[in-house]
DNA sequence: GCCGTACTACGATGCCTATCGTAGTAGTCG
DNA sequence: CGACTACTACGATAGGCATCGTAGTACGGC
């Protein structure tokens, strides 16, 4: 065993995440359709840096934050990945800008824009 | 009285469609985000014209599709009205362009980049 | 070493939905 | 009128999912 990969500890720390090629369109959408997960991308594409879970003031228990932060996962829409306690949420713009030239930005203008129709205007 | 509205005979064969204002994002995408829903409305865009059920040969029973289509229609995606026995069904350009700029183009881009990606480029 | 923080896993529940089959209604064509 | 076509409505079923509460695990600080 030359390499001797010393297997960094799996800890059962690491989260699975799709790659690239892996990602369905299908499953892109019905992550976005739910009102509490599209909040949470329009807050990770806002800062457009890694956000803790616990900096999400959801109306839910942590149980389905949890729940949500994984489906937006499994679906290719953010990556996570542990910093010490915290689990940090990123949006994988390049590999949705990749595979979907221009639908994150319509979804997010799209968002945006119905978001002020509604007179949600005043932030929330 | 003037106007004398003749009401044209409710004739129970009127659909119920959300006005522009009404439709929402989150439906819209939910509604895509069904495979079978997704084929439909490209099959829609393709030809931009009005088909009717009967045209789509999906793998579901008659029930099956008319639901599909009731969920399209009720989200704002489409417009169905009845032609004869024949209920026609078109695509609602003008509606989700005006709300969500791009938002349709993109998906229906994706949508045809998934297609070729997965090797469905040769039909089925 | 112990405790607090951050997050997960598991089990339960109730709703939504995709699916089917059968029966029924509207329109057209003979 | 009568048959045929196109589609709907209703009822049933099974699976998915958003939600919760409780219990557990990993990390960092005292």
């Amino acid at each position: 065993m030359t390499t001797a990969a010393p297997a960094p500890a799996p800890s059962s720390r690491d989260l699975p995440h799709p790659v690239r090629g892996e990602i369905r369109l299908e499953a892109v959408l019905h992550a976005l359709s739910d009102p509490m997960r599209l909040q949470v991308v329009r807050e990770l594409a806002a800062v457009s840096d890694e956000l803790s879970c616990s900096h999400f003031d959801l109306p839910v228990t942590k149980s389905t934050t949890t729940h949500h932060f994984r489906v937006l996962r499994e679906s290719g829409v953010i990556r996570q990945v542990y910093r010490g306690t915290a689990k940090m949420n990123g949006l994988r713009r390049d590999d949705l800008d990749g595979l979907f030239p221009g639908l994150l930005d319509s979804v997010l203008a799209a968002a945006a824009a119905q978001a002020v129709r509604l007179g949600s205007v005043a932030v929330r």
